[in-house]
DNA sequence: TCGGCCTAGAATGCATGCAATTCGTCGAGC
DNA sequence: GCTCGACGAATTGCATGCATTCTAGGCCGA
């Protein structure tokens, strides 16, 4: 349930104490329990994660590669710290790749996947004009975002794009839905989300039209609406501490 | 010596036998020894490695992270089998990263990385007006186009960018240098080398006018050139097996 | 003769022991 | 009082043993 999000990330499903030990320590990593920048010693954590050292080894160094986890030179692992500028060139690179991905969907021509595209967007536009006002209703439209992002990423049929997409979603706040929670509230948010579903229907009109050039560039301008988020975020650093990753990341010249 | 290429490849340093796992497996995996597609027993390459079983497979799992590696449903490894049409989406792939880096760098604007990126490029035009045939020339050229490649990472300033494009260049032949050796022949491929020249003197001018876009789309048409140099390279079979990482490559719907 | 089941072998995944290295701290010398 | 050095604790890296799971081959039956 709680990881149903993770299930279509990783088409390689390693052995299941692996498994835990990686869903575990990202957890404790993006939570800010274990702290940024920090060591993370392998006998400190085997029991927060209640698997042995070789599986939680294993673990890390997936998470190495994923980018939460970097590697010191004399040895072992610390939690990666992110410089602002490092998370605005996640999303921006985010924006790139998936701009590749449209192109690439135009080239392709997968009609079936791109019903299901248009199927999506449709969904978010009944959420859009539904009821504004409700936590299921906005659990719902984090699910279809990420679904029309998913989607995208198939209609390119390029799964090597595909993991390197996921591979930068896998940073703090690059992923598609990583402000659509912090959206809630004011007018301009409202605005942007308002916004980022025109991006939604005009890609897939573009990548049916066959329009690569366009639609790349629409999916560049989409990525450039959670740039704006992530600046809105950071304004209030209490809250921003308390999102999923806030922790890792750097302001103010390196305080914290 | 054999591997200088590998030392700037990478900026994490596993241990050290980790290391040498690493590199031999993926010696054995690119020269064909171990075969694609099929499994790689732990037990059967201890012995071809000289490592025990727990560094190995921290190598194992790098090199899945890396592409060349498949992990089994049932546990374990194989080596990846690549179709043409993978392999040609990497090289594409590739041409719209460094795309990206064009632009980021044509942001960023670092002075001294044009310079050296510059040299590079002139370097590069007095090993094409020398004395065409030689094999140090051509080593010569092969070390200046991935030093080019390099500095125009490095003048993104984006080291997640730099990763990534790592990650491709991993598979084989969406190294920048995959083709040089086999162009050595042909009048076909001498212009292409001319071609290939062009663009870097012309994307390192675009990226210092500020040409953001101009420079990305040279990139692209930059990764061109090695998709010529593919379907040139594929036509004679005997020899692309002989190339390192040939012996991955599914040619004819299936066939090895 | 072919297909399915069962069993023996093998390979993986995991846990833990051991040695080497590193890190922190305390003490001594300047 | 400060710095340098050395010792001890802690941690990593590696190797190997064991249990579980998968695989392959043979045997039996149709």
């Amino acid at each position: 349930m709680t990881d149903r999000s993770q299930s279509p990330r990783r088409r390689t499903s390693p052995s299941p104490q692996i498994l835990r030990a990686v869903l575990r320590l990202r957890e404790l990593i993006l939570t800010g329990t274990l702290p940024a920048g920090q060591r993370v010693a392998e006998l400190k954590v085997v029991d927060l994660v209640g698997v042995s050292r070789t599986p939680l080894r294993l673990a890390m160094e997936r998470l190495e590669h994923e980018g939460l986890l970097a590697r010191r030179p004399s040895g072992g692992f610390v939690v990666r710290e992110f410089t602002l500028q490092e998370v605005q060139h996640a999303i921006e690179l985010r924006g790139a790749l998936e701009g590749v991905a449209c192109r690439f969907a135009a080239e392709h021509r997968d009609d079936t996947g791109l019903d299901a595209l248009d199927a999506t967007v449709d969904e978010l536009d009944r959420i859009l004009h539904g009821q504004p006002e409700s936590s299921t209703t906005f659990d719902e439209y984090v699910r279809l975002n990420a679904q029309f992002h998913e989607q995208l990423v198939r209609v390119a049929k390029t799964p090597l794009l595909g993991r390197l997409i996921e591979q930068v979603q896998g940073l703090p706040f690059a992923s598609p839905s990583a402000f659509v929670q912090t959206q809630a509230t004011s007018a301009e948010s409202l605005r942007i989300l308002i916004v980022a579903q025109e991006h939604h229907r005009t890609i897939a009109q573009a990548i049916r039209a066959g329009d690569g050039s366009r639609a790349e560039l629409l999916a560049r301008e989409h990525a450039r609406l959670a740039l704006r988020n992530l600046d809105a975020a950071v304004r209030d650093i209490d809250a921003f501490r308390r999102l999923p990753g806030g922790a890792l990341v750097m302001l103010d010249e390196g305080r914290r």
